[in-house]
DNA sequence: CCCTTAGTGAAAACGATTGTCAAAACCAGT
DNA sequence: ACTGGTTTTGACAATCGTTTTCACTAAGGG
């Protein structure tokens, strides 16, 4: 679970996998399982929920979507870059920027290293209102 | 919502709202309202499983407990010192160290002054095996 | 073209949390 | 202590996101 494997499983090309991977390509915003669901219908391309969640996962474990829990418990996907780093997402619009903290995976290493813990990983997500919305 | 209310709210003096206080006082670990309503049970002080969920979100509102949401989309509960901080946690057996990053805080509010971000607040955690579980 | 195996998806199952609402407890004022 | 007006409780139903089930379809090597 924790060791990093190639992961590289016996995927099979297929129309809705392929649909939900380029749907993923054209947005920005973390998108949850159901809202990619929905574009997916509306865009004509009607791939099952099901699926769409299966894709997904298979997608977060290959390490080519970042996954985030929100507060309430649902979880959201994008695509990204795949080396690591945090978000600043907007509360309001859902806009999202991309932040690659050196001085904080250096600086939880230290914590985690000083407590002899090892093996970590850390989440980290900065929330706040973005220029647009907070001059509403 | 993200205003820092008081909060003081009208809270009557109820034997179960004191009985959830009271556990989670004993505890060190974050834990889950349905562990919380288990262990309630098993010390013979008998509370609702609704009203274990309604005294965690009166503490959580009130600061007097941490919240976390667990990648599996579930909220644990910790009490804590009410000053802002974060956790180190064994993802083997659930020991948590409370850290105290003002580093981390003020990188944060410099990134998110830095792209016109108000209003700002972020989680972070840190998971890792600690000593003992990692050395089995 | 066929066959094996992976993938799909509708519907049911699930698990955590919240809503409902009548009954019970709290407490201020008598 | 007794009463009344509120608050709180808690069993149960309802929600909601996600996973499982399972019969059916399709990918793609032989």
């Amino acid at each position: 679970m924790s060791s990093d494997a190639p992961a590289t499983g016996p995927q099979r090309q297929t129309r809705q996998r392929t649909a939900v991977q380029s749907v993923l390509e054209g947005r920005d915003e973390f998108t949850s399982a159901q809202d990619l669901h929905d574009l997916l219908r509306r865009q004509g391309t009607a791939v099952g929920l099901t699926t769409v969640y299966r894709s997904l996962q298979a997608l977060a474990d290959a390490g080519q979507v970042d996954v985030l829990v929100t507060a309430e418990g649902q979880t959201l996907y994008r695509r990204c870059s795949s080396e690591h780093h945090h978000h600043l997402v907007c509360r309001t619009c859902g806009r999202t920027i991309e932040i690659a903290g050196p001085a904080v995976e250096t600086w939880a290493d230290a914590i985690a290293r000083e407590h002899g813990f090892s093996d970590i990983s850390h989440t980290l997500e900065l929330f706040g209102s973005c220029p647009a919305c907070s001059s509403g």
